[in-house]
DNA sequence: CCTACCGATCGGTAGG
DNA sequence: CCTACCGATCGGTAGG
């Protein structure tokens, strides 16, 4: 009996939420997200997430279904932001040069501040389960003609080169990515001047 | 005796090699680069391996040590392509703009026709062992200066751009890791025209 | 090349 | 929240 009172007490204290209204479970997908990152999804057992939250592996389950909601979870919010944004930037009215902008900036910013998530559902995404993994796949090729709309509407326009849209819309993406090697590296470049770096050179190119 | 027979022809089988020159183990690792591309070097396992060499799992051993030893066969022969081709560019006598386009057209060829070993180096480096783990990031600190060292040298001659060049280098190498997707889509657009197109956007930007 | 098998580790459950 | 434990799967070995 006392043991009972202990463990229903143990299991209230999963569904507290703190001042900040973060609960346990956004504690432990965060964590998550972070061993993801480092170690990716399939390498990272629950008992190294159990390690960094501070309580046996089995406890986890109590605030989480299992391996891959965490993985879902994680993926499907990187994937709302990124299809809420462009609606917002579609909905406009600026030039589509201004809109490609502010779709880098974006995803620059995204890449400073969240990047744990965004590299995760970028690079894990492949180990979601079904039916999480066919709705991730169709968000993502969805948001990607989006983009590439964009940039054949400003070269209809005669605001940007005529290029290869698709083309354009990867490379804009993948470079991005590389922001991850950014905070690895802890270099001397602020934030800031990282993201005028990217946008100069990804709108103007190198060349002088 | 009978079988001791069969198993001393079978383990020769081994070591012959075709009239093309490609011993079994080759085929095995280009298998390995294909599958560790596909689910990812930790979630594809011996046994995955095995049925697309057509063999059984134990049988894989007369020809590898480990499994880890086909992940580090694979990023060291990439990363020695790319420190042979920086060896050779650095010590041509031409303007640091066009070595710099020669790199990325190095890359883009790399990525169209080698892309899965250079995918998986590029995505599994991670899960090397000692000492293989440590070589490599050191090689590809290396490369990267290197890369950085021909961006600032063309700033200097004022070819390019005044950039931050460490970050010239993060964008050119992963937007170039982007044609991955080129491969999956399967899209209208040729090998010629991608390459192009890649050139021409990273050096001379999008805006008209 | 195969069959047979090992110890380790995995995600997850039962029960209190 | 914990302890105890399960079946499945892993990389790899022994032996012929």
């Amino acid at each position: 009996m006392p043991l009972t009172f202990v463990s229903y007490i143990c299991s209230l204290m999963g569904r507290i939420k703190t001042e900040n209204n973060i609960s346990r479970k956004d504690i432990i997908v965060e964590k998550a997200a972070n061993l993801f990152k480092e170690k990716g999804y399939k390498a990272a057992s629950m008992r190294d997430l159990a390690e960094v939250v501070g309580v046996e592996a089995a406890s986890l389950y109590n605030h989480i279904k299992s391996k891959s909601e965490l993985l879902h979870v994680i993926c499907l919010d990187v994937a709302n932001r990124f299809t809420n944004t462009i609606d917002e930037i579609e909905s406009e009215n600026i030039p589509a040069r201004e809109k490609i902008e502010k779709l880098l900036r974006f995803h620059i910013l995204e890449m400073i501040n969240n990047y744990e998530d965004v590299i995760v559902s970028d690079r894990e995404w492949k180990h979601l389960s079904e039916p999480y993994l066919s709705n991730f796949r169709h968000q993502r090729r969805l948001y990607r003609r989006r983009f590439a709309g964009i940039i054949e509407e400003g070269i209809k326009k005669k605001e940007i080169k005529k290029i290869d849209a698709p083309t354009a819309v990867l490379i804009m993406l993948h470079a991005i990515s590389g922001i991850e090697s950014f905070h690895r590296s802890k270099q001397k470049i602020s934030a800031k001047d990282l993201e005028e770096n990217m946008v100069t050179i990804l709108i103007n190119g190198l060349a002088k």
